[in-house]
DNA sequence: GAACTTAACGTCAGTAATAGTCAAAGAAGG
DNA sequence: CCTTCTTTGACTATTACTGACGTTAAGTTC
């Protein structure tokens, strides 16, 4: 006897496994009403069950004509090392860090040593932006740069 | 189904693409009577969707024979005007305007409709992880991913 | 050619329709 | 108990659309 968030998520994964597209395009307020709740409970069930990191993008526009919609993108099984080593990443990263998992994925041939190094650079010139908070910095633009090249390698 | 606005967007941008010249002159009054709506709906869409941020020029001009003309903007060499693009985003970086570059982007057909996404994605992801210093963040993952992509193509 | 008329387009503020955020209360499981 | 997950609702932000009123250019009349 699942929760209410359960029965949510179930409606909207059914809906997308029907769907011919893979993305679902939802109406917040009408789906509340379907489920009798709160409009916010959908951004919770959104937030808590479809997030990047379980593979699904969210969308949405608010005003009239407004909508939430939920794709899914596939994650293939030969990155699925590459994603466990990008979720290693923590909320920050040492220089030393980022240049150890260049490595490893050059090493895996997912990057090229031309790569790695405009990874490098683009980093660091980010990261000499700013006074404070270099590790924080460091670790988000890793996470979306090797993440964007695992996405794009599909 | 999209709002109305969304339909004169498609609309204008269809009569762009069927066009040599790179833009269309369009009567607002006339426009605005094939889409059953108050002429002012015409300068909402032109304000939103056609911004110099995202790429397009309009000219108009009022009185007898009035008229308003859309342009794409002129792209002498495509990778310059992306970087110059770049260069625009600032120490921050607001949502809108994130989204205004990666229209001008797809646009431009730099990248696709569902790379669009992903980069959302990735930065509202990165972003999320945050509390303070959203703005900049996302300033500099933009930066970097947009960069990154702009020298792949290269 | 000045005044008037007509035909465009522009602005702005208000209303309605959506969605997002956040903190606090409630429930469930250890 | 204590922690973590769920649920709620008050408040906020964004987007779409309309209509009244303003501005500009071209044509017409005398």
């Amino acid at each position: 006897m699942g929760t209410l968030a359960d029965h949510i998520e179930a409606y909207i994964k059914r809906m997308l496994r029907e769907s011919q597209t893979n993305s679902v395009e939802l109406s917040r307020a009408q789906l509340a009403d379907t489920f009798a709740c709160v409009p916010s409970q959908i951004n919770y069930v959104l937030t808590t069950r479809f997030s990047l990191e379980r593979g699904y993008v969210v969308e949405s526009r608010r005003g009239g004509g407004g909508y939430i919609r939920v794709g899914r993108v596939p994650v293939a099984d030969r990155y699925t090392h590459a994603m466990q080593i990008l979720q290693t990443i923590g909320d920050e990263l040492e220089e030393k860090q980022l240049n150890d998992i260049l490595a490893c994925f050059r090493d895996m041939q997912w990057i090229s040593e031309i790569e790695m190094r405009r990874i490098r650079g683009i980093v660091q010139q980010e990261v000499s932006t700013v006074s404070q908070g270099k590790e924080l910095l460091r670790a988000s633009l890793a996470r979306a740069l090797l993440f964007w090249i695992v996405k794009s390698a599909e």
